[in-house]
DNA sequence: GAGCACTGC
């Protein structure tokens, strides 16, 4: 039978809490069975009477096995009394009391229904992960509450260190905590930080390797080259070691980028026990701390490194940076599963303790570490958030004065207004147009869903449909270039080029391409595209048009090529819509060289980035002189990703807009009405969010820098 | 002439 989890042990006093408020801080350690157990302790106590229990999930894996399981252990049939809701799939039913569902689903709910009425109780499951949706979603249910104090309950379930603030963020609402069954862990610094970490990285699974008994070893690095480059040193290193002086060995990668074959392979490597005599070496990327559970981990060894992505607002680029973990990370590297997993083996009856190897000195760890990482929603474009939060049916949401738990900077939602503006969502005076409700209503960035309303009145729907959703998809439709898969390639690259006008076309004629052979998947691994990427791109493609479906002016399939010859070659209304689009990511050419400056609130020097299949002119060499983009991601130099070339004509409205644009109209917005809030708190939270932002900021900004100075003097020297 | 961690509607 099912092993009695802890939190079983705290019901009554759950209960008694849950009742006398309306929201209650959860703090579970890792393996107290919160994610399984609260939901269904309430459910037991009644609290599904009167509506549905709700829980979030940052994940689709996580809403869809938790909700399995909740199922299995009530006895009921998955998709009945217990579901799960998650893009593309709704398993509920009219007998669904509880519901498991990823948080941007609930965001979406909440769109068409504010106050969420179906629900008696909302779970926030893993808030400590600070995705951007929960962050939106803490704020929503501090003013859901208020509204309805009699008939709602909210749980936030944290992780320890950071319990108090949100307890603080909602009125000092009560705290529970409740233990888990975190295995006892040894933590051993390095006496200095390593000059290379990759080389301290192999010299320390070596000495595990050699000296310590079985168990596999879980190694963290940044990123995908440096996993290929650790692997090859492993395999190495262990042939080197006299035969027969300690166990076999297996190394095995694991990053979000391995091409599915191999993917396929190493999951089920990874998933299953080492064979007998036998120890793992898994070389991950930040993958493994939440998104996959690796059974059988003992030895955990740390760089101390993650990448993170961050959008910076005053320029509206985005960088790829390598910065320090946060103390709270360290506590997702030993889940539950792999304790459970060793009392399942037995193991003889002995357990061992698990050790954790950091590369770095304690001190370091004590004084440089934050606790928490910089949220999501400090490192994000805040169009979308905006433009959301702006549509939502609720008369006093001012977007500058939302009451986050950290609030973005003025700077990241000045950014987002300006998108917002230019892109015609919301008027001069920041209020939401008719255009921009509708845009809301799309799953996508604000830049493709005015494409896709822009195409519709322009008579190409259905190619913008095709663009929006491969762009979606991007990240996962081609296959990475790491070493192995340059040699194995067979065949050059066939596909269409864009036809010269850039990559949005190129990923048009991509789609109807595939659409020609039927969706055959094997069309996309002859070209070398990601199977499961072009299957995302057709399920979202589906999504949209059903969301199209009421207001579409013409066809929404996929065109044929008998339809394409009849068309124009130029694309004209499908640029035209996508100039509408990225009105607010438009870039003109340089007088003398092939270098564009943006033409933004801040211009900026930009170059095409080399993997576009943007063509200049055959005659001067010259590219076109506008383009948009869809991002601008600085590298080694700035570089505009996916461009597409504009007419000088569409883009001079865009000019005009840009210099009546007068953002002290536009951030004024509406006001809070005075029976909301009292003007003296008003005041003081208004002081205390433009404090907490700037201090925020500066966190960031410095954090971001020191960890990327370290993290090159490191490099340099080795 | 470059390179990309991970999620999600």
């Amino acid at each position: 039978m099912a092993v009695i989890l802890p939190i079983i042990q705290f019901e009554d006093k759950i209960i008694e809490i849950v009742e006398q408020n309306s929201i209650v801080v959860v703090i579970g350690e890792t393996g107290s069975g919160k994610s399984t157990q609260l939901s269904q302790i309430l459910h037991r106590r009644g609290y599904t009477k009167s509506g549905i229990i709700a829980v979030t999930q940052p994940r689709r894996v996580a809403a869809v096995s938790v909700s399995r399981r909740v199922a299995q252990e009530l006895g009921v049939r998955l998709g009945e009394e217990v579901g799960y809701a998650i893009r593309f799939e709704d398993r509920t039913s009219e007998k669904t009391c509880i519901k498991y569902l990823t948080d941007g689903v609930l965001l979406r709910e909440s769109l068409s229904n504010p106050e969420l009425n179906q629900y008696s109780v909302i779970i926030l499951d893993e808030a400590h992960e600070r995705s951007l949706n929960t962050d939106i979603l803490l704020g929503l249910m501090k003013r859901l509450v208020k509204l309805r104090t009699s008939n709602l309950k909210v749980l936030i379930t944290s992780a320890t260190l950071d319990g108090g603030k949100v307890s603080r963020f909602f009125s000092n609402c009560p705290v529970l905590t409740v233990p888990g069954k975190l295995f006892p862990v040894e933590i051993l610094y390095s006496s200095e930080r390593p000059t290379s970490y990759l080389e301290s990285a192999l010299k320390a699974s070596l000495d595990i390797h050699i000296r310590e008994p079985a168990g596999d070893i879980l190694i963290f690095m940044t990123g995908q080259d440096d996993i290929e480059k650790l692997v090859s040193k492993l395999e190495d290193g262990v042939q080197s070691l006299e035969e027969g002086s300690c166990m076999d060995a297996i190394i095995l990668p694991l990053h979000g980028s391995l091409p599915p074959e191999m993917q396929a392979n190493i999951e089920i490597r990874v998933f299953s026990p080492a064979p007998p005599n036998c120890r793992r070496f898994i070389v991950a990327t930040n993958i493994a701390e939440t998104s996959l559970t690796v059974d059988g981990v003992v030895y955990v060894i740390d760089s101390g490194y993650v990448k993170q992505r961050q959008y910076n607002p005053s320029t509206g680029m985005y960088s790829l940076d390598i910065v320090q973990i946060s103390r709270i990370l360290f506590n997702c590297y030993f889940p539950d599963s792999r304790v459970q997993a060793d009392q399942r083996a037995g193991r003889a009856g002995r357990t061992c303790p698990g050790k954790c190897y950091r590369l770095y000195p304690s001190i370091f760890y004590r004084e440089e570490f934050s606790d928490v990482t910089v949220p999501e929603i400090q490192r994000s474009s805040l169009a979308g958030s905006v433009l959301y939060l702006k549509s939502l049916d609720v008369p006093d949401i001012d977007i500058l004065k939302f009451d986050f738990l950290d609030p973005p900077s003025r700077e990241s939602l000045e950014d987002a207004l300006r998108q917002l503006y230019l892109i015609d969502a919301i008027d001069e005076n920041g209020v939401i147009t008719k255009v921009g409700r509708t845009m809301a209503e799309l799953p996508l960035e604000p830049s493709l869903s005015r494409t896709l309303l822009e195409a519709n009145e322009c008579g190409c729907l259905s190619q913008a449909l095709t663009v929006a959703a491969m762009l979606s998809a991007e990240t996962t439709l081609l296959h990475t270039r790491s070493k192995v898969t340059e040699k194995k390639r067979k065949h050059p690259q066939d596909l269409p080029n864009g036809s010269g006008w850039g990559d949005h076309i190129q990923l048009l004629q991509i789609y109807e391409s595939w659409d020609q052979v039927n969706y055959d998947p094997r069309w996309c691994s002859d070209n070398n595209l990601q199977v499961r990427g072009m299957l995302f791109t057709k399920d979202v493609r589906k999504q949209l048009s059903q969301i199209m479906q009421k207001s579409a002016k013409g066809s929404m399939d996929v065109q044929t090529i008998i339809k394409r010859k009849e068309r124009q070659k130029d694309y004209k209304n499908l640029r035209r819509a996508l100039s509408a689009g990225y009105a607010g990511q438009l870039a003109e050419r340089m007088t003398h060289h092939n270098g564009y400056r943006t033409l933004g609130f801040k211009q900026q020097l930009v170059q095409v980035h080399p993997s576009s299949v943007l063509q200049a002119d055959e005659e001067d060499g010259r590219f076109p002189d506008y383009v948009v983009y869809h991002e601008l991601i600085s590298t080694s130099r700035p570089f505009m990703r996916n461009v597409c070339s504009v007419e000088m004509s569409w883009v001079m409205p865009i000019l005009d807009k840009l210099e009546k644009l007068d953002i002290n109209k536009l951030s004024g917005g509406t006001s809070i009405p005075e029976d909301r809030l009292k003007g003296e708190e008003l005041a003081v939270d208004l002081q205390k969010n433009e404090a907490d932002a700037v201090k925020a900021t500066d966190d960031r900004d410095s954090r971001i820098q020191a960890a990327r100075d370290r993290f090159l003097a490191r490099k340099t020297n080795k």
